[in-house]
RNA sequence: GCACUCAUAGCUCAGCUGGAUAGAGCAUCGGUUUGCGGUACCGAAGGUCUCAGGUUCGAAUCCUGAUGGGUGUACCA
């Protein structure tokens, strides 16, 4: 239900009646309960142009608008706001179609594009790490959120495959023999032993620097070992994945590697462009109004990470057809990202029309406000992270005794991922994050387990009740009213996020309507003695669609619903 | 130095294209006739939206400057 659109159609059509020559402004959700649903602000912006006081436009527009359909009332109030309520009935009749609709209401998007979305991007020499957190998490979000609404989605995992420490890495893992894939299980120690023996013993060392250069001329011994580092490696990458319901598979990744044939080219398409200046032996893009250059090739004839992602996002526009593509990746590389896109649009790389973001994003802090580490100043491992969720979601289940032990173990990696997923999404995404585990495993305020505690919620209603759900809405109080108008927003709100890339739109969104829904059947008895017939099943139905549009929200954000907490 | 970014209640944060008396949660205080899941709900208190100008009928929001924090600043990614 695009509820909003459908309202701002009556102004316009009040306008057109009205005889005023202007494009109205768009409604907005009414900033309290008392002045309506909706507001219209625009009279006040029109009174300079029309040389008309704000309130007898607002008027003009009022005797115009038709009450016959969606509109049950409305009032000018203040200097010339008109506040407008929507017509119960109406609102009944919608909700009705949303709840027997798969999609809840929510239209796909009526001219689909292809969109990619760059997110992840872990190093295979290293184990993932609190910093790929956001990335991971917002980026999934984001795919999920525009494959729902109908765009077509390409998931891209840029993975660091490719560079000097990998020569280290392979000629440990050959030394190491068969045992070479039971150590990686701890990347950081294989990273640490390969190190040791690289400072420690000069021939290893200049084996190392030697299986560098022979991956780069394509040795297939190297290779082969390449290979099988990058798979064991990437399989440390699947299992946090798992773990966190993210979606990402293999299929989409397209490691670095995978333009080292083009990077060549990029160069020397740069220079038939006109592009390159040599400086200081390096190869540079000079951009207009940027003190800094591009480098994209080093003095030493070596490409650098601008080179490969020039090298990328034409492939994503040209190969892949992408109109949109978004790379989630932290806010530090904003100045990278903006030079690069600048270069690939200058160089017809990527075509005008695709729209080229960095979704950036804050870092992660701990509770003193520093860069989130462990306490001796090291990275914190994801894994360790999430296993630590699931632990503590643990002591948050109330009665263990009435599940089994796999059913503790399955409701508590729901509840602590859910929790860790939920906090990050829900703090605007360019602002830093602080990490709190009580907050985000508490069942009070904003998080996941007040809206898996709604949710479990209603479905024990729908235990206690067994029977068939017929007739219709019945909006008779002024919490059924705002509930029912919340649970039409959904598409709306969807889509803003969607142009946001803002996950934090849709979990403000679900809270605000599971506090609703909280209110409502705090007020409004549903299964107790003396409600009657019409008003339970009409209420049945209220809850039924805000648990499903729980549920849709937060299936968006990755997190599952049970229904029993 | 230059560039980018942030500054909202004691704390953690919302605040969409400028709109009415700036909103939540936590913490604090008080309340809810056995409560369909009380891990809930209701209420109170809490603010010079860092500061100073400007634009506007109207500014937390836009512009300029100041202060304070964060980040980035040519051959790592």
């Amino acid at each position: 239900m695009k509820l909003k659109s459908q309202i701002n159609q009556v102004i316009k059509e009040a306008f057109s009646k009205a005889g005023i020559e202007h494009e109205p402004m768009s409604v907005s959700e009414a900033t309290k309960a008392e002045f309506g649903d909706y507001q219209f602000n625009g009279a006040m912006a029109l009174s300079k142009k029309l040389g008309k006081n704000p309130r007898e436009i607002a008027t003009e527009i009022l005797n115009n608008l038709d009450f016959t359909g969606l509109l049950a009332k409305a009032e000018i109030a203040g200097p010339g706001f008109i506040n407008l309520w929507l017509n119960p009935l109406w609102i009944a009749s919608q909700c009705k179609v949303a709840a027997k609709d798969s999609r809840l209401g929510v239209g796909k998007r009526e001219t689909p594009i292809k969109v990619v979305v760059d997110y992840s991007g872990p190093n295979m020499s290293k184990q993932m790490h609190v910093g790929h957190l956001r990335s991971t998490i917002i980026g999934d979000t984001l795919a999920n959120l525009l494959t729902f609404l109908g765009d077509e989605v390409i998931r891209q995992n840029h993975i660091g495959d490719w560079g000097t420490q990998f020569g280290m890495l392979i000629a440990y893992l050959e030394e190491m023999g068969e045992d070479g894939s039971v150590s990686l299980k701890d990347l950081e120690q294989f990273y640490k032993d390969a190190k040791g023996r690289f400072d420690a013993d000069a021939d290893f060392a200049d084996k190392a620097r030697e299986y560098v250069v022979k991956i780069q001329s394509g040795d297939q011994h190297c290779l082969n070992l390449w290979q099988k580092f990058i798979d064991i490696s990437l399989g440390h990458c699947e299992d946090v994945y798992d773990k966190l319901c993210v979606k990402l598979t293999r299929e989409d990744v397209k490691a670095e590697s995978f333009y080292n044939e083009d990077l060549p080219q990029v160069i020397e398409d740069l220079i038939s462009q006109n592009l390159l200046k040599e400086s200081d032996g390096a190869q540079c893009v000079f951009l207009e109004g940027e003190e800094i250059p591009v480098i994209v090739q080093k003095g030493d004839g070596g490409y650098l990470y601008a080179t490969t992602d020039l090298a990328a996002l034409r492939y994503r526009a040209n190969v892949l057809g992408a109109k949109r593509i978004s790379y989630v990746v932290d806010a530090r590389q904003a100045a990278h990202f903006k030079q690069v896109f600048k270069v690939a649009k200058e160089s017809g790389f990527v075509a005008e029309d695709v729209k080229l973001e960095h979704i950036a994003f804050g870092t992660m802090m701990d509770k003193g406000g520093k860069p989130f580490k462990t306490r001796d100043g090291g990275t914190v491992k994801l894994i360790d992270l999430l296993d630590e969720a699931v632990v503590k979601a643990k002591e948050t289940i109330n009665d263990k005794d009435n599940y089994s032990k796999e059913e503790v173990e399955a409701l508590a990696k729901i509840i602590g991922i859910g929790a860790v997923k939920y906090a990050d999404l829900a703090i605007n995404r360019e602002s830093n994050y602080i990490f709190n585990w009580d907050k985000m495993l508490s069942f009070e305020g904003n998080t996941s387990l007040y809206m898996q505690y709604a949710y479990a919620r209603i479905q024990s209603i729908f235990r206690r009740f067994d029977g068939e759900i017929i007739g219709d809405i019945i909006i008779g109080d002024a919490l059924e009213h705002r509930l029912s108008v919340m649970l039409l927003r959904f598409e709306d709100v969807l889509y803003r996020a969607a142009v946001d890339a803002a996950p934090n739109q849709i979990t403000t969104y679900l809270y605000e309507l599971a506090t609703l829904f909280m209110r409502f059947y705090e007020q409004n008895p549903i299964l107790k003695e003396g409600v009657d017939e019409e008003t339970k099943m009409s209420r049945l139905q209220l809850a039924d669609l805000t648990a499903k549009t729980i549920k849709q929200g937060l299936d968006i954000l990755g997190i599952q619903v049970v229904d029993k907490l």
